[in-house]
Order: C-alpha cells, then structure tokens, then sequence
DNA sequence: GACAAGATTAGCT
DNA sequence: GCTAATCTTGTCT
C-alpha cells in the first residue's frame, strides 16, 4: 500500500520560505534505504531566512558550511552539532538567498524496525522521531546528505494520497540565543509527535 | 595553531 | 527542570 503521489518537484522549492515551511506540514518524507523504504509524516519545522535572520548560518556571512544554503531551493543542508547530532534542512528560495526550513519532527509511517534500529534509545514509537536529530538518527541521515537533491530517487517528499485536515501552529524557534523573536516554527496542532516543549504554546 | 560556541539529546535530581 | 557530553566550524592570533 503505497498511496504516494509523485514527488515535489523544483519549483515547490523555490517559492517563498515560509510558505514552504507551512506547507511542509503533512507532507511525507520518503528515504529509499538500500532494500527498504522509510517513511514518515512532517508534523514540525522551522524556517531560516538568511537575509534578516541572525540565526540563520547564511546570515551576513558566506562560509565554507553556508554555502550549501545559497544554492537553490530543493538542496539538502544536513550540519553537525554538539558533538553528536545532525540537523537536516532543505533549501528553500531562489539561488543565493540563504534561506532553509529545517525539518524538526515527522511521524514515523513505514520502516519502523529500522527506526527502531537506528534508535535503541527510543522507548517508543514517538521518541523514534520527535526532534531534528532524532529524526536524522532514525532515517540515517547524516553528513553525505550534505549538498544532495531532495528532488532525487533516494529521497524526496510528496504529498498524502488523502488531504488530512490539521491545524497549523506557529511559536518561535527552539534552541537559539538569537533571532529568537521571529515566529518561524510551525507544526501540527495537537500531534503527538511534535517535540514537546515549553514554547509549544500557540502565538 | 588554539579557542569558544552551538538550529540537541539523554540522564540525573 | 537542569546539565554534561562531544566535536565541527568559524574566528582570532
């Protein structure tokens, strides 16, 4: 049972930031995983606007790790932090803008022995994937991401075969001393696999 | 070449 | 709820 439409193509990632980030919301990631399939559902993201945002790493500077951001919308930005933990973003905007939406949360829908694999630490299905580096854990995400095309064979997202009725929220970011005014985190109200947090209150 | 900070997570109080 | 773990990247010397 597939019930997957065709993938989002270029132009879906080419449009307005944080249009896209909302978007996201409900659409389905999909990661080819050498025999096996991963799925899961985007109930959370964040978006990065390079141009006025402080958080943004694209933000008035141009570095070897920014420069996967002024690519074109539809490129792959995964990045390493604290040591142990990856982040995965996607492009967004024409070339050279610095913009990304970074996917904080799905639910898992298919492959859920291999996220549990991945993720001994997970004492249920909703820690396989509630928070941006869970997620990466789980679908094996890591840095040869880097620089990939979300629009290709192995990983790519597309729309549900049914249109899901969900309520969008919005809140500020998570996890940054700066920029931390801009409300550009958005998920799905009320889904359990959204990280939990104190901001998740709605603004 | 050295140092500080970071889009987090897990484990402990 | 609070904090340590852990290492890449960017910046400064």
């Amino acid at each position: 049972m597939t019930n997957i439409n065709k993938p989002l193509q270029r132009k879906f990632f080419l449009g307005d930031t944080l249009k896209i980030a909302r978007e996201l919301l409900g659409k389905i990631i999909v990661k080819h995983d050498g025999k096996n399939i991963l799925k899961g559902k985007i109930v959370e993201t964040e978006a990065y606007i390079g141009e006025h945002d402080p958080a943004c790493h694209a933000f008035q500077k141009f570095t070897d790790r920014s420069s996967v951001l002024y690519e074109k919308g539809g490129t792959i930005y995964v990045y390493f932090v604290y040591g142990n933990y990856f982040c995965f973003n996607i492009v967004t905007g024409k070339e050279g803008t610095g913009d990304a939406v970074l996917i904080r949360a799905v639910e898992p829908l298919e492959g859920l022995e291999i996220m549990k694999n991945r993720r001994p630490k997970a004492k249920n299905t909703r820690e396989l994937t509630n928070g941006p580096s869970k997620f990466c854990m789980a679908f094996g995400l890591d840095g040869k991401f880097n620089r990939n095309d979300i629009t290709g064979k192995d990983i790519y997202i597309t729309s549900p075969a049914k249109r899901e009725k969900f309520e969008i929220a919005s809140s500020k970011r998570i996890g940054l001393n700066v920029g931390v005014d801009f409300p550009y985190r958005f998920f799905i109200k009320n889904n359990e696999f959204v990280t939990k947090h104190k901001f998740n209150n709605t603004i």
